[in-house]
DNA sequence: TTCGGAAGTGACCGGCCGGTCACCTCGTAC
DNA sequence: GTACGAGGTGACCGGCCGGTCACTTCCGAA
């Protein structure tokens, strides 16, 4: 993928430059009032270009720009944390060890999010308005999916060594992202809303909520009369005694 | 709350009707085109009726419309799952029990959101458009936090008899609709694009899905030795054997 | 210093859409 | 049969925004 490009010109360097910067201010402005809310002219402004010079770098305007940001942005942070996150496939091949590893990914995945939050915001909100358009919607629909192929690796291996239940893994894949997304969902609703009826944000610090998702995912909800598995390397097995709603 | 309306004059009674047919038709367009992308005129030629009846009926316009849709369609569809998911409180008392219930919730849910499937479109397409506008916002997240309310109830009754594990309740409820809604968005990401590249839908009919999200919320992800808790009442343990993707 | 063209610019265009309102229709009362 | 008004209607308006393009600016080469 990133390959071949270092004889790079001063003049390609400079390009590439305001490309970034065009994204940036982009990002921004998607963030902040969606997509359909967004104006080019406002890119522009905050970018300090001139209208024009946006449409120089993306022909295909406002569409395109949206597209640039989720794939490079968005699509290439998920990959960077799960490659990070399953480097040692050993681990992978006992229950605590294989807990370990996806708790280390949740957390990564919270943490990712919340260093990028304009990009969170801008995929939380308008992930799917890409489903109005069926071309865009098959393009994005791939990138999505590579990132589900990836997660499903170290998913199958855990379950090959015996180390989860064997479940499919493509639906566990979606389980374990759809619950990090519900996390962050909530989050995002109370910084939106922060004066608001809304209850105190339902989870805690990152590592904490990790460790609740960890825990419920790995360990279910039903009562145990006695800890189950092999008590893992160093966490405790509660979730955390939070504000008790 | 639905309290005191026998005398309906039949005015009164084909005003309604008209309301409700613009109210169908709107939610049609929105489901199909998205906020941004739905126009009263759209909606006024599907309802069959002039703009200007629309604006007698809504005054403030689309957002009227949308907002109207979103209260009495989606949130109400949410309430009227739950009630009747949870009627006998006795049965959250054990574990068995409790996992019934909330198997039947579960598939109750989705087979909710398959009955509706505009409803479900609209929302899950366009459900956090509102948080661009901190007024709405606020409204919405009121509605979604009885919502929450409500469910919290009942996995309050199962913690405190002991059926599930001490956890704090809300955090739980946002994992519990976290993962259906999940399970949603795949199901509709497959439907939206039948012939793509993507993998056949993950799950399997409401049932099985239910079934699977089930046992990995409450069995957990990790491998058991043996079966945990008391056989439950009439459903096997194992997911589904579906397509190993 | 001059020249050429690559890159930047923003006024402008055309289409779109939410919302309005003067007019019309039609059911009802008398 | 007629008169009335509640209610429906759609042409129209004003603003907005994505995209264009003729012009300017800037830089490096000769």
């Amino acid at each position: 993928m990133e390959v071949a490009s270092p004889p790079l010109s001063r003049r390609e360097r400079e390009r590439e430059l305001r490309r970034q910067a065009m994204l940036a201010a982009a990002l921004a402005v998607f963030a902040e009032k969606g997509y359909d809310g967004a104006t080019v002219d406002e890119i522009a402004e905050r970018a300090e270009f001139g209208k024009g010079t946006i449409y120089n770098y993306f022909p295909e305007g406002k569409d395109a720009l949206f597209l640039a940001l989720l794939q490079e942005l968005v699509v290439g942070g998920l990959h960077r944390v799960i490659r990070d996150s399953f480097s040692d496939p050993a681990e992978l091949e006992t229950p605590a060890g294989a807990r370990d590893a996806f708790r280390r990914f949740i957390r990564s995945l919270i943490e990712h999010h919340r260093d990028e939050d304009d990009a969170l915001l801008m995929f939380m909100k308008e992930g799917h308005r890409t489903v109005f358009d069926a071309e865009k919607s098959a393009l994005l629909a791939e990138h999505f999916n590579a990132v589900f192929d990836a997660l499903v690796v170290p998913i199958e291996t855990a379950i090959a060594s015996g180390a989860l239940r064997p479940l499919p893994a493509r639906p566990v894949a979606h389980l374990l992202m759809g619950n990090v997304r519900g996390y962050l969902m909530a989050e995002l609703d109370a910084r939106c809303d922060p004066s608001a009826t809304l209850p105190p944000d339902p989870y805690g610090t990152p590592a904490e909520a990790a460790d609740f998702i960890t825990t419920v995912l790995f360990d279910g909800l039903l009562a145990t009369p006695t800890a189950r598995s092999a008590p893992g390397a160093g966490h405790s097995d509660a979730a955390r005694p939070p504000t008790t709603t």
